[in-house]
DNA sequence: CATAAATGTTCAACTGGTTGAACATGATTT
DNA sequence: AAATCATGTTCAACCAGTTGAACATTTATG
């Protein structure tokens, strides 16, 4: 089991040594490199990957075909369109890799199985989906309170790993406004620091 | 056991009546007036209510003092603001009555006998959480991706209910856009369709 | 029914952020 | 070393949506 996902789930819950091996059968390996695609958006998602290297990014392309991109992920964290993973309709994001990728993941028939065969995964997967609610609901209200700037403060100071990983456009475009604008508040503010 | 809580839960489990009773044994009633409060922004939310009849707005005040409304419920649905209920600190959210209100309660001591006593509730809620998961960040892509006037339409033709239920401010505020902006959407489409 | 409180509309001035094009820089490939 | 591609910057014109004030309408309430 690798040491990123177990010291996740022990976050959560206290496994047993089966509870571990159940989920550790359901999961399989697997490899991406720079620029696949782990869901593409209209698809059904057929999996859900922990990141265990890599990074990759969640985005929606709108009908004029801008692209807004809702998440990244990184090395311990779970990717997918959980929409479209966990109702098994057409995802409306689809998610690519940023660098080569290395994740361990799930199907829905295996995650049906693994909450039968370890029940314990069903509070481990509720933490998870209460976190990532509760994170979800918070951007919500970010999006409405807070200035362009503000956000941009804000998302360098929460993740500042992703910051220095993926392209400034990136950013922008998951701060939900143009690259344009990001460069020059990025400008208003070396100014002001110096 | 009220009806429409009921018929809820079956929609994701099947509850022995021994569980059933389990849940009913947790849940407190009350009865809440237009105007009074479930929880206050800065308190720790006390419960998780389930909304029997009348209706409850969640909203978040800002620095410079405005207000962003980002859930309505109604009977059927859950109030609460999850975030502050789930890990037991600070609400950023307050949740007020806009209608004399009936709600089944659970303290967080209550849900976490309730997970211990009736497993089955471990699913039930992860299932609940899922979906709120999936509908939040829906919003976030609808917030990014969609005009003023085409979140009015989608609203309008997702929650017909509400919007005959609560003022119009409250829906341009959970909307995110002012409600003389509303005002004149709904102005131009009422010159649109004639 | 008279008064006040809550809600909804209109308008003109304004602004935060967009658009699109042009240019600069660096990284990759051939 | 040339060429191409991906990234980042700058600028002027523009626009979607805001602000604040004034007025209109509806709903409670003494």
């Amino acid at each position: 089991m690798h040491p990123l996902l177990l010291s996740q789930v022990e976050q959560y819950i206290v496994p047993s040594q089966e509870d571990i091996d159940t989920l550790h059968s359901k999961l399989g390996t697997r490899r991406y490199l720079k620029g696949q695609y782990l869901v593409q958006q209209g698809d059904i998602c057929p999996h859900l990957s922990f990141i265990t290297s890599g990074c990759s990014k969640t985005f929606h392309i709108d009908p004029q075909g801008n692209e807004h991109i809702t998440r990244f992920a990184i090395e311990g964290w779970w990717s997918a369109d959980l929409g479209s993973f966990l109702t098994q309709t057409a995802a409306d994001c689809s998610v690519k890799c940023l660098e080569d990728t290395h994740v361990l993941q799930i199907t829905h028939q295996g995650m049906q199985e693994l909450y039968k065969e370890a029940p314990a995964f069903e509070r481990f997967f509720r933490n998870l989906f209460e976190n990532s609610f509760i994170h979800s609901e918070k951007r919500v209200i970010a999006n409405f309170s807070l200035t362009a700037k503000e956000r941009y403060l804000a998302f360098q100071k929460r993740y500042p790993q992703i910051e220095q990983r993926v392209p400034q456009y990136m950013v922008a475009s998951y701060l939900g406004m143009t690259k344009q604008f990001l460069s020059k508040i990025r400008n208003q503010l070396m100014v002001e620091n110096s």
